[in-house]
RNA sequence: GCGGGCGUGAUGGAAUGGUAGACAUACCAGACUUAAAAUCUGUUGGGGCCUCGCCCCGUGUGGGUUCGAGUCCCACCGCCCGCACCA
């Protein structure tokens, strides 16, 4: 017999209604405004903000979807949120843009903008849009110069010679992206390095306290703090002023180890230092020499993997210590100019650059110690031990013989101290910042160069130095050098005819402060010191660990001078309480090739099992961070399109920890999806129960709940996503199977719907209002887990036997340990294991674990 | 080259020094269906044996510390990030 089935229409989940409805309720009860009130503490969720490159990419979805679950969390908690977005809108695309497809950087830039900003609202986020600026806002970038004259007067910047990389095709200068292999990406020209006068900021002033300041930042990451150290890279050493023997005064090196002097065999100086130059001009060879390093990259990686050369300057100077010692003067390609004194010693028995350098030019090679019982001479491999481990000194000039290399150094820079011989010192890696960019697109540096009066700081009532608009990009360089109306003006301290400087400032300045102006961004100071002192600092920043060093030193920095002139209140020196690094989006990138054998990418969407839909196979290359090039890119507003922004956002939380990469799979999302479909269903069978239904297993049901109340908080406040939500799987895999009451589902399912909000807000607004929450669920308070309904009343105890698991033990959670102890001896497994004996030792850790050690 | 990080099933990953593989994917099997999809249920690290119970091996490789190591230490291998003008 055949049955009749009548197909309801069951109402099922979709998320482009719900998510444009929710959207619109939370705009018009502006639930995301920062507001300021004495009831309530503060709580300031910030993500780096992006570059408008036009598009945003799965990376955007995951770092906001971070911040979003926070900034949700804080306001479910009873916090004051602000939650800003912005845009950091200088930069080179944007002038490149201008030249390969034509129009102005302006254009592009705020088109950019106005296009990602409406693919970012369908993400449901909690931004407070009122605040929304970008960088190249002139009210933005107008306050920005103003701290620059600020910083000017308070003489946190200044002007100094440095190199940039020149091309001479070109005409133009090129950022070290922009040189390939040493030659400019578009001219393929050999680059060259020039010399320019440029602004910098005295970071450099500020390294101690750059680097003491660290050790106060507890809830930044451990990595992030220790690379910021290594980078500051404070050392003790010593300067030494070799005496010049022909009477030419002296060249004062840098040392860090100058319990080294007596293996020193030369000295090494920059192509840039001024004895090198000096001898430049009269000695072909040398010459030659410099020439070449010059057209060397200025980028330290390729400083440091570039073959060590050396010419002889023929200069010598005479050993500090040893009488009758003189020591040659080599110009070395390795040295630079920018750290220490531009000179080093070199001392090849115990440097292994030092050694690979004297092998090559047959310096001599002299130990200055050895280890204790061992005193062999080094041949093909320098002899570095630890500086805390003891070593033989070789009748050491201040007379110490065995004892530590850290000693060593101490005994030796307090002799040259007490002989008057050199100064003790302590250096930083640290350079200053160099701020000045031969560009456009930037924020200009709101100077004036006047024949009388040098460098004159434009006035403040003549800010913003707004960029012209009628200029060209047709051919490189800087179009502000060849724009005379705008270039030229008044001087403003004498009046006489006068230049501009055509200079604009590095971007990382327009990322510096950002954070500050978001607290009062319509501000007619940089800052407002009230709204300032609320809102400061961040309480958590997040963002791509790529920032860990530059972005986030800048900013510290910054936050310190602003403290200094006046623009932020004191205890702001250190603007992000707390820091989150996040990991990128991969997917798997899929290729073929051409008939002449080049490399074909193809998009995630056009492959199918592995096939492209010709049926051709594609190679798959293992996931990589997704970019253009690669064609490995999934689309939010494709996702967002076929399943709805909750799924996106649930995914890119859900498979991996938070500061880790996130493969992006096909497959995950669907699951995300199905997920989220459940969630709905279930939410609807239990809108369609009996209220008054009876049922089993109450109890059960309501300690799982606040079991996943306490688990969901916690994963939420320590940065646990993943684990968050795979505990909201088991809960709902519970719920589902749950013949428990009406009430007791109607409770569960609301819970569940406030556990997820902070993840899928949409969601979880439509369940709460399906069950008659009141108001929204954004707005509802956080539930607080029932410490009684968490605690059991027994623990299953794993048993082990040296250190193996053979058993388990269910015992009282409260039973003593000499009782589990006692137990644990009675369970078969042990007793097997005894075989008669007696056990050597028994570990018994309480609530966890025992170890019968036999 | 230097600094930092990471490495766990077929896959993404879980695991305050305390039961390795939570949760999810994939696969396989079953239920429902004429069928498929959807949905639901279950199995799945490898090997072995006296096969419904137990044993051995297993977290990149090799050492070490510990009653106990994925976790801590040392060395090596591989991958990723940063290296100061990309943002």
């Amino acid at each position: 017999m055949s049955k009749i089935r009548i197909s309801f229409p069951m109402p099922t989940y979709s998320p482009p209604e719900i998510e444009a409805r929710w959207q619109k309720a939370w705009e018009e009860a502006d639930v995301f405004k920062a507001r300021r009130s004495a009831d309530k503490p503060k709580y300031y969720v910030l993500e780096m903000f992006p570059y408008p490159s036009g598009r945003i990419h799965m990376g955007h979805v995951r770092n906001y979807t971070m911040g979003d679950v926070i900034a949700r969390y804080k306001l479910a908690t009873g916090h004051n949120v602000l939650h800003p977005m912005g845009w950091d809108a200088f930069g080179m695309p944007a002038e490149n843009a201008a030249m390969a497809i034509g129009g102005h950087p302006k254009t592009w830039t705020y088109d950019n903008i106005a296009d990602m900003r409406g693919q970012m609202k369908p993400l449901g986020l909690s931004i407070d849009w009122s605040r929304e600026f970008a960088t190249c806002d002139p009210e933005y970038y107008g306050q920005q110069q103003s701290l620059f004259l600020d910083f000017l007067e308070a003489g946190l910047v200044y002007r100094k010679n440095a190199q940039v990389n020149w091309d001479p095709v070109d005409m133009t200068v090129l950022a070290n992206e922009q040189v390939i292999d040493g030659k400019g990406w578009r001219s393929g020209a050999e680059v060259e390095r020039r010399e320019l006068t440029q602004w910098f900021f005295k970071i450099s002033d500020m390294a101690g306290e750059l680097k003491s300041a660290l050790d106060g930042l507890d809830n930044w990451p451990a990595k992030v703090r220790l690379m910021q150290e290594n980078w500051i890279g404070e050392s003790r050493g010593i300067d030494i002023p070799f005496v010049r023997t022909d009477d030419a005064g002296t060249i004062r090196c840098y040392s860090t180890r100058p319990d080294t002097m007596r293996g020193a065999s030369f000295i090494a100086v920059s192509p840039d230092h001024p004895v090198a130059k000096s001898l430049e001009a009269d000695n072909p060879d040398l010459a030659a020499f410099i020439d070449e390093c010059r057209k060397m990259d200025t980028t330290e990686a390729a400083m440091e993997k570039a073959e060590k050369k050396g010419i002889d300057t023929g200069v010598r100077v005479k050993h500090p210590v040893y009488d009758g010692v003189e020591l040659p003067v080599w110009i070395g390609n390795f040295v630079l100019m920018d750290y220490g004194t531009g000179a080093v010693f070199g001392c090849p028995a115990h440097d292994q650059r030092d050694l690979d350098f004297a092998r090559k030019y047959d310096l001599p090679v002299r130990n200055a110690f050895h280890m204790p019982g061992n005193p062999v001479e080094v041949e093909s491999e320098a002899l570095v031990p630890a500086k805390t481990e003891t070593v033989v000194y070789i009748d050491h000039f201040a007379g110490i013989t065995e004892t530590t290399s850290q000693h060593g150094i101490d005994a030796t820079i307090d002799y040259f101290e007490a002989h008057d011989l050199g100064e003790g010192q302590t250096q930083y890696r640290l350079r200053d910042w160099g701020l000045s960019r031969q560009r456009y697109w930037g924020c200009p540096i709101p100077v004036v160069h006047c024949e009388d009066c040098g460098v004159v700081p434009e006035k403040k009532e003549n800010l913003p130095v707004e960029l012209p608009d009628d200029v060209t990009f047709d051919i490189p360089g800087n179009p502000l050098d060849r724009h005379p109306t705008w270039r030229d003006t008044p001087c403003p301290s004498c009046g006489k005819p006068a230049k501009r400087e055509t200079d604009t400032m590095d971007t990382f300045v327009d990322s510096s402060w950002y954070f500050a102006r978001f607290t009062a961004p319509r501000a007619d100071t940089p800052t407002n010191l009230d709204d300032a002192a609320y809102w400061m600092n961040v309480d958590q920043y997040i963002g791509g660990i790529e920032h860990a060093i530059l972005h986030l030193l800048y900013s510290r920095f910054f936050a310190r001078a602003m403290r200094i002139t006046g623009h932020l209140p004191q205890g702001c020196e250190e603007p992000f309480d707390a820091l989150f690094t996040q990991g990128m989006v991969t997917h798997e990138i899929y290729l073929t090739q051409d008939d002449k054998g080049r490399p074909v990418y193809h998009l995630p969407e056009d492959v199918t099992d592995g096939k492209l839909s010709d049926g051709t196979e594609v190679e798959i290359i293992p996931s990589a961070k997704m970019s253009k090039s690669k064609k490995n890119v999934v689309d939010p507003l494709g996702i967002i399109a076929s399943y709805g922004a909750d799924t996106a956002r649930w995914f890119v939380l859900s498979d991996s920890p938070p500061e880790r990469d996130v493969e992006w799979t096909a497959s995950g999302a669907e699951a995300a999806y199905k997920h989220l479909t459940r969630v709905w269903n279930i939410c609807d069978r239990i809108g369609a129960m009996d209220k008054e239904a009876s049922g089993e297993g109450d109890n059960d049901l309501l300690r799982a709940m606040h079991k996943t109340i306490h688990d969901v908080t916690l994963g939420v406040e320590s940065f646990g996503f993943n684990a968050a939500i795979a505990r909201l799987y088991g809960f709902t895999a519970t719920l589902q199977k749950s013949k428990a009451s009406h009430k007791a589902q109607r409770e569960a399912i609301m819970t569940l719907a406030q556990l997820m909000a902070p993840m899928t807000p949409h969601l979880a607004e439509d369940i709460w209002a399906h069950q008659g929450g009141a108001g929204l669920v954004t707005t509802a308070p956080w539930p607080v887990a029932d410490e009684k309904m968490l605690v059991s009343d027994t623990v299953t105890l794993p048993i082990q036997i040296n250190g193996k698991r053979r058993g388990e033990l269910t015992v009282p959670a409260d039973l003593d340990k000499a009782e589990v102890e006692k137990q644990a001896l009675a369970t078969q497994a042990v007793q097997k294991a005894l075989d008669g004996g007696s056990p050597k030792k028994v570990i018994v850790v309480p609530g966890r674990i025992v170890n019968v050690v036999i």
